[in-house]
DNA sequence: CTTACATATGAGCAATTGTTCATATGAACT
DNA sequence: AGTTCATATGAACAATTGCTCATATGTAAG
């Protein structure tokens, strides 16, 4: 057996509780979908969008305006909002709306706010 | 007045609706410090340390070898999670035990995790 | 079928990020 | 003092990211 990792010799836990941090710690998998998740909420673009849309659904151009950014910069963050199920879409003549995809966006910055605001 | 943004001419809204947008999208400042937050939750390493984490505290070289990574890389992320206040440490003799600040940390976790598994 | 408008997308670039490696700090023990 | 162990840190590098710019797609109206 042989030592992969530049790490102390000891262990200062206990058996036991060795055991339940291996069963705590996520697949890798379920780890890179969920730091994937928190990736699209580290972008003040991308919440200013969240928090936008949480009023009420939008087209792009309004997204872009009222955000102060450009219709290029906000149609590449919808795609990634997308990707994420985050937002949802629905098409209108030229114009395309979007909105929340579920409540989860909500609660989720919501957590965020209360962490930030102690 | 000059357009500074290549968005539509029209706004898709009632005026009601585009004042609360405005009145809805956080500070400039407070979009930082958020989507600094979650820049944090958006790393598999730092996710594992916070799994591992939620479970007990553990001193670095445990952290380490628990979540299969080096000593230097733990040491750097844990600086991370220190500066936005999700851990707390303590020292006794060579050691340095870290833990989870507060509950917000399992919380957003757990709807992070909600989001993904559905 | 053109033209105009709304949105999407690809390439390119600067900025940020996570790891490794080497080394520094600091505590405990001889 | 010197040695060992645990942790921290700085520099360097590859990889990723978010924007801009130019252009493509698609829809509606003339």
């Amino acid at each position: 057996m042989e030592e992969q990792f530049d790490i102390c010799d000891y262990i200062n836990m206990k058996e036991e509780e060795v055991k339940e941090v291996i069963r705590n710690i996520p697949s890798e998998d379920k780890l890179y979908n969920l730091s994937d998740l928190f990736k699209v909420f580290g972008d003040k673009t991308r919440i200013k969008v969240l928090y936008a849309l949480s009023v009420t659904e939008m087209c792009v151009c309004d997204i872009a305006r009222l955000t102060e950014m450009t219709q290029s910069a906000i149609s590449h963050q919808l795609k990634t909002l997308k990707a994420s199920k985050l937002v949802k879409y629905r098409k209108e003549g030229k114009a395309t709306f979007y909105s929340l995809a579920d409540d989860h966006v909500k609660t989720i910055l919501e957590q965020g706010k209360n962490h930030i605001e102690e």
